[in-house]
DNA sequence: TCGATATACGGAGGGACCCTCCGTTTGGCA
DNA sequence: TGCCAAACGGAGGGTCCCTCCGTATATCGA
């Protein structure tokens, strides 16, 4: 969760009010967004296992103070990805209302692997989102849980696919056709797979 | 491919042959079982990211020899699961064998997710198989993609999976589906994904 | 049995990266 | 302007990786 401590208070600094954050000072705002602009640059080229002391650097500031920010490598790789996975998000619900339902799902999860082939990066990162590994990446989570869940149920409520649908089912084998993503086509193919399980849903075969 | 040099040679130590390998001294021998054996417990219990340190150390050598005998981590990893790879394979004509095209294809991946879930370990290692990233798995990645491509084919030449099945596309998701093995329930998910996938490949909608 | 020697061994050490800790600097309020 | 909490920076200790080379020994011919 980026450790975020911006608020709106206004007490001073000297100034205690419990339970209330403070705004943050002006330095420690302009590093943070630089080391946030580093990493996103690093993490394009080199992926997710960038080194820390280098994104530290091309922001110019000590690596102190990149841990100071971003406790975690986790921490900085969700606080970069954050924003992204938001639009993501954001892609379902005007996806469901211009396609069939289960026209919708299929096109989200070709954005989400457009997504993932633009950025290149994260599928490492995305694997938390599911692994309920690290609490950092519980929001951005739910985001795209609710996301893909908003469409499942749609198709199903429609009857366009199967009752027995899992969204989760469905992320998984996302984040998972997301990380074989070495082989040249791996993207053709990852659509080729979505395609067949749509299909697969939409045929009423496993279904009582 | 593990750098083995067994042969069945006669030579003397002292002679030469060309072109001819020569039979390994006892001791290398030992030796190299032996870190077999570590690096196989230790891949099991932490995962092929195991420190190399240690492994050379409850095998009872130096580091140097361990770095002898497999140049590369990716040597070694490939070193412990070439037999059980082997295994796997040899599941698919067995499988063929006794059971309708589509419903062996369905079996073998179940048997593919059954293996990963016992080792626990190798989904990164599983992922150079397609990605064509070490030319170490070069020879387990051929077995198992002949292993599933015999599946396949059996299943579209009888007419019960449709006949634009790529067998490539299908290992892609299985190793995929393998990756996302962190949360509690994500044997049962792959299993219900696999189903999801053989019966969009018996659906006809794709096809023309 | 006895060298000779190719083969194999061990581990010190240098490098990369990680992260912590603490002395120093500075922004911002009074 | 002065004060001090907030923020900074980077040295340093730790882990792991891998290389390199001096030492040990298995094996073979004599």
């Amino acid at each position: 969760m980026s450790a975020d401590v911006t608020s709106r208070s206004r007490r001073a600094a000297g100034g205690k009010a419990p339970g209330e954050a403070r705004k943050p000072r002006a330095d420690a705002q302009r590093n943070r967004d630089g080391l946030l602009e580093a990493a996103k640059a690093a993490f394009a080229e080199v992926g997710p296992e960038a080194n820390l002391d280098e994104i530290a650097r091309r922001a110019g500031v000590g690596i102190g103070t990149l841990y100071r920010h971003f406790p975690t490598r986790d921490a900085i790789v969700e606080a970069v990805y954050r924003r992204e996975v938001q639009q993501l998000a954001d892609a379902a619900p005007r996806l469901s209302e211009t396609l069939p339902p289960a026209e919708a799902l299929r096109a989200w999860m070709g954005v989400f692997i457009d997504y993932i082939a633009a950025k290149k990066v994260i599928a490492p990162a995305l694997k938390s989102l599911v692994g309920g590994g690290s609490a950092l990446y519980a929001d951005s989570g739910a985001r795209i849980n609710e996301a893909i869940a908003l469409l499942v149920e749609r198709a199903r409520a429609s009857g366009d696919i199967r009752p027995s649908a899992d969204s989760a089912d469905l992320l998984r084998a996302l984040i998972g056709f997301a990380y074989v993503n070495s082989a040249p086509d791996w993207e053709a193919s990852a659509r080729r797979l979505i395609d067949l399980l749509i299909d697969g849903l939409r045929s009423q075969q496993g279904e009582k």
